[in-house]
DNA sequence: GGATAATATTTTACCAGATAAAATAAATAT
DNA sequence: ATATTTATTTTATCTGGTAAAATATTATCC
């Protein structure tokens, strides 16, 4: 019955990459028999997962025979949520089966740190509040799914430690499940900027790559052999805070050296504050204006963070080299980590070898980037249970 | 038949990590059907890589019922070669199946960089050289392993470059078939200890953890889920040309600031001849002479390759929170990377988490650590292969 | 010392899941 | 209308694993 399970997902799972599809290219692609093919777009299709698209005739001009039935998504067929819990709020998305926002809300949160319960009571009202937008309640999503910053162990709702939350170690199975009226994911958001790369973005189609997310601090999402990796103890990825300097600048973790203490948004303000011209709540986009209109010293600040990032950068190649390396990050605002002088310094520090470097794509992704991020991994999880659902059903 | 396959080689493989093994303890570890390993050992039984232990009633004293019967490889029924090349010579290991030494062998070459051909000679007459020692000839190997210093695409024999080859990019497959009289199979050396570590090694039973070897360079091999990991182009894992320093010290490799610039054998020496203080032919174990002798210039060198090299460590264990971290290597020579500071070092550069580090081991190898480790990658290739051929041969 | 119980392994009958081959469906070309 | 081509479904098998029954081998109990 695994072994089913799993057929069903890989079908569903290239049907997504492909957007349509017929029974034949997926037996082709997925080195399988038309036969098997059959059995499991039903099953896919009685779960709701996915319907054969009605305008008939696709025939190519001129081309002979019965023509293929191409299969898509079935869009309407379930809402899934996305949650990103930050300092500044929660945002939520909610998304059809293929990803297409249906609503979106911001959620004001009055302290940036929470006990357990507060959080998971901040979770349902923000959740409540967006599925009323659309006139329906949470109990009509067929999953949630939570992204926070910190480390989380994705495979039993545990969070080691988030920047959101009061108390360590807590596993939120519990409280999740009785305060969400479906099922809940957690884990943590680059993790799931990953997962939406993975099922609609730049990494749609590959199998081994990795997405650096880069805002308040830089993030990392692995995926190796199209699985997301996390490490033995649901920990690893920590990009972010991975030594670049030995006894180096002090990183909110407490720790000296890492690489998110050179680059990501804090940093840069830190250093802008030492030249003295700092006003109340300068941005990472303020210092993009300042170098643009000639400031040298913002400039200086912004081309040191981006030789910091292609040293790391380079370190990860160094190490898994990857397909592909997706640099993904919200705003405008990480401009200066994609200039040619930060590319020769990754080429500079990857080990050379006569075969292409990998393929370094960025992508400017909206506000929405890490709630959009959580709603991939939903919709990953939701297929999962569905299909799970469908083979327990079948006699 | 790949699924069969795959049965085959679990079962073997939790023989050889056991040792010896009963049919039932085989079930319920590997959560299959006393039936299945009823089948399946008799497979390999019939294919010689296993054998019942003769000595009957191991049956525990007072304990009622049919005696378990014993499995364990059957040692003496192939014979396999690990070879490693080095500038000073290719040293050769013959092992029985189970790993034990049976002959080993130094073969010195006159110039370190051989063309492709003259490389591959050289390999063929050392290993005349050592079979002859116990009066066999190279015909009656079941597998010959090389490993060398470079960047290897294992999969396909392929040497993107290595420091003993003079020419790029060469495809070994040819050439070896052609002048090897047994299957041959090629890799990185790191990765080999790798698979000696968890073949025979501190690795044993272990799903996900890094090796890191140390002595000229400093290597590395990934282990995930039981399989050596390799990335896309089969150049990852170069954790010896990760950058520690932006615009740092010079490497072999030619960039700058890469680890092995500060923590290979090298590295010391040079740091070590800028006192003033070097002879001809010093060594990292004369550094460590004289630091133990009071030296407190070779004891700072000895201790900021420890603090680098601890550095680097707790960037491995941020990216990938392995279950465990072997540092393997020649001789003593590399006391110094695993002190108490060292250890500090990579606490204090591990993002912190309230479970507990990975465990850090220590194994010191003796001389022929690459030749062992090109044998245990050796015997894996070889028992693959006596599984495939066994189960083509079964109508 | 034979009956009984306990445990390991093998055998047998069967099940699950994928597939080859045949059948069917749906189009174009003649 | 008929033949041809291609896609999908159905059917009969094949593969690999498993539950249950059978068999093997021991200890323990009268």
């Amino acid at each position: 019955m695994e072994q089913r399970n799993a057929t069903r997902l890989r079908v569903l799972e290239h049907i997504r990459t492909k957007g349509a599809v017929s029974r034949i290219d997926i037996a082709s692609a997925l080195q399988t028999s038309p036969a098997t093919v059959t059995a499991a777009t039903a099953d896919l299709i009685a779960a709701g997962l996915i319907k054969e698209i009605e305008s008939e005739a696709i025939s190519a001009p001129g081309k002979r025979g019965r023509p293929r039935v191409l299969l898509q998504l079935d869009a309407k067929s379930y809402i899934v949520a996305g949650l990103k819990v930050a300092r500044q709020g929660i945002s939520v998305i909610l998304v059809d089966f293929e990803g297409s926002e249906t609503a979106s809300y911001k959620h004001p949160l009055e302290k940036p740190r929470m006990s357990p319960s507060e959080f998971v009571a901040s979770i349902r009202s923000a959740l409540d509040e967006t599925c009323a937008q659309i006139g329906r309640s949470a109990k009509d999503l067929a999953g949630v799914s939570i992204g926070v910053a910190g480390l989380v162990d994705a495979n039993r709702n545990f969070v080691y430690w988030s920047s959101s939350i009061t108390e360590r170690n807590i596993d939120f199975s519990n409280l999740l499940s009785r305060h969400v009226p479906c099922p809940a994911f957690m884990d943590n958001d680059a993790n799931l900027v990953a997962k939406a790369e993975q099922l609609f973005g730049l990494g749609k189609g590959l199998k081994t790559f990795l997405v650096v997310t880069v805002e308040h601090g830089v993030g990392l999402g692995i995926v190796l052999d199209g699985q997301l990796y996390r490490g033995k103890r649901g920990c690893g990825a920590e990009f972010g805070h991975t030594k670049v300097q030995l006894d180096g600048a002090l990183c909110q973790c407490g720790q000296r050296g890492c690489l998110e203490a050179y680059v990501g948004d804090y940093a840069l303000i830190r250093e802008m504050a030492v030249t003295g011209q700092i006003n109340e709540a300068m941005t990472v986009a303020d210092i993009h204006d300042r170098a643009q209109s000639g400031d040298q010293r913002a400039a200086s600040v912004l081309s040191r963070a981006g030789q910091i990032f292609g040293l790391g950068v380079s370190n990860l190649i160094n190490l898994f080299d990857p397909e592909c390396i997706i640099v993904s990050g919200t705003q405008k605002s990480f401009e200066h980590l994609c200039t040619d002088k930060v590319l020769a310094r990754i080429r500079s520090g990857v080990v050379n070898v006569d075969a292409a470097l990998p393929e370094i794509k960025v992508h400017h992704w909206g506000d929405l980037m890490w709630a959009k991020g959580a709603a991939a991994y939903g919709i990953e999880q939701v297929s999962i249970l569905k299909v799970r659902e469908l083979i327990a059903n079948t006699p």
